[in-house]
DNA sequence: CTAAGATGTATACATCGTTCACATCAGGGA
DNA sequence: TCCCTGATGTGAACGATGTATACATCTTAG
């Protein structure tokens, strides 16, 4: 760490997350280039290399935050849903994170996701993890795997659709309800998921 | 349509389509340069010009060709699905046409649909409908606009979850039966979303 | 204090999307 | 039949990008 110099950064590699992130969000994916990020961080074009193996892996550095962000902007929405009508507000609070960081959300899921950032691994099975937990507490008889990869799946599906415009997304109280009753009218076939296709799910 | 002449193509549209979609197939998105496809197809970098646009046209149109083969391969799991089961060999074949194909199912849902493709709006515009028109089939009790909605929802995310390798997709019997149960699961609620958000779907 | 490692710079190359001026061809009107 | 106009393809060129390599500068451990 120096003030004093100004030919080291003193913390490129954070620079260069919140460079790269403010990109997406004005630009699109197509405005995050490493060269604009390094142009945008006060240095030079191949400096970013020093901390980012190639473009893909500052890419994963921002997707992981994304999915970090994410699972606290979940947690704000209900920190432990224990009833549908709690994990529904989650729900809507999934969505409405994607229609808030379109190009962030759409990082974090264009492409598989890279298995060797362990950093992006480890934050999407975090929120894997978080997804079982809560569902697993809201209903703790019927198959927790099953389940909540039944109703990831759907919210997910609710993002990208509103995403692609294909919902009516004019409002935020429109998409509420148009999640909310979704994720009840699912709710409502819970009990008969009982044991069905236990391990479809991966660990992961 | 010539033969003789060697300078004229002859059909340089289909052809510059048919490389974009192997490449794509190939190499995965980041293959898919103009330039790739003008070299596959034979022919000067910027003869595609003629034909596109540019880069993001040619894309769209790829995209277009996909929701038009996704739909015949939807068709082909049941012409007319009106029973839940015959329902869910449809969401089955829409995950696995995704899982068969997915850098396509990636470049048509990467990014918000251009709407200057009125081609490729109308391919998106035609799967939309036939959901709506299946799942009309099959639940005439219900508002088949917010089921169709939630179903296609459920669906796509489930194809999203399998593309990014968060759930087990190692044999088609496991997804089939991944799917079909959390199909079944939805449509065990079914009779309770009549008149739920109404109107929540756009018309597209 | 100094040598070594960490960090940033300068230069260079291949590729890409795209533009523009020009070449070639096909088909219809004189 | 001829030619000329529009459609189609070519070539060179520009700026931007990802990335490799060699070099410069700073920090810090010994």
């Amino acid at each position: 760490m120096s003030r004093s110099s100004s030919y080291h950064h003193g913390d490129l590699r954070a620079a260069c997350l919140r460079a790269a992130r403010e990109l997406l969000e004005e630009d699109g994916s197509a405005g995050l280039s490493l060269r604009a990020v390094a142009r945008r961080a006060g240095v030079s074009a191949t400096a970013p290399y020093r901390h980012y193996a190639d473009r893909e892996a500052l890419v994963s550095a921002v997707a992981a935050e994304g999915y970090r962000e994410l699972a606290t902007y979940l947690a704000r929405a209900h920190p432990a849903p224990s009833t549908p009508d709690e994990l529904a507000a989650v729900a809507v609070a999934y969505v409405r994170f994607a229609l808030e960081h379109p190009a962030l959300f759409r990082a974090m899921f264009a492409e598989p996701c890279d298995p060797t950032s362990e950093e992006r691994v480890a934050a999407t099975a975090a929120i894997s993890e978080y997804v079982r937990t809560i569902v697993a507490a809201t209903f703790p008889e019927v198959d927790a795997d099953a389940l909540s990869t039944t109703v990831w799946a759907l919210v997910h599906g609710l993002a990208f659709l509103h995403l692609d415009g294909k919902l009516d997304s004019s409002t935020p109280e429109i998409v509420a309800a148009q999640v909310t009753s979704a994720v009840h009218a699912l709710f409502h076939a819970a009990p008969a998921m009982s044991g069905t296709v236990a391990g479809a799910q991966r660990g992961v």
